[in-house]
DNA sequence: GATGTGACTTTGT
DNA sequence: CACAAAGCCACAT
């Protein structure tokens, strides 16, 4: 049962990451106390998609690329809702340099639930 | 229980 | 820019 407090953990730190901005799958595993663990992030989004209660839209690669073919249905939906927030999209990519969530200490602690 | 897969990352060619 | 290798681990078969 210990994984689904990770799966838990991992999502309510993607809930905290603000509209307009993104982070990568290994800065969400980071955040959520898991290091190295990118690919469950990837994977606790996937079993978890309502779209309306986790942003996994805001999460993307680690180079700032959209997690899916340029092209798909998922990767025209997410640079949808990205544009939307305020996030510029171009060819399947974001510029972590300007839109990069970087969460100050308060809102680190506040999502570990310390 | 072994094997393969995947919404990943990093380093090195 | 691309590809490979190694690390990572839950899940499906």
């Amino acid at each position: 049962m210990a994984e689904i407090d990770k799966t838990r953990q991992i999502l309510e730190t993607v809930m905290v990451i603000p509209a307009g901005k993104v982070a990568t799958y290994g800065q969400i595993a980071d955040l959520a106390g898991l290091p190295g663990r990118a690919r469950l992030v990837g994977s606790s989004l996937r079993s978890e998609f309502d779209g309306a209660e986790v942003p996994w839209q805001r999460v993307l690669r680690a180079d700032g690329k959209i997690a899916f073919p340029s092209g798909s249905p998922k990767a025209e939906e997410q640079r949808q809702i990205l544009i939307a927030e305020g996030v510029c999209v171009k060819n399947n990519r974001v510029s972590l340099a300007d839109y990069r969530w970087q969460p100050d200490m308060a809102t680190i602690l506040s999502a570990l639930k310390y």
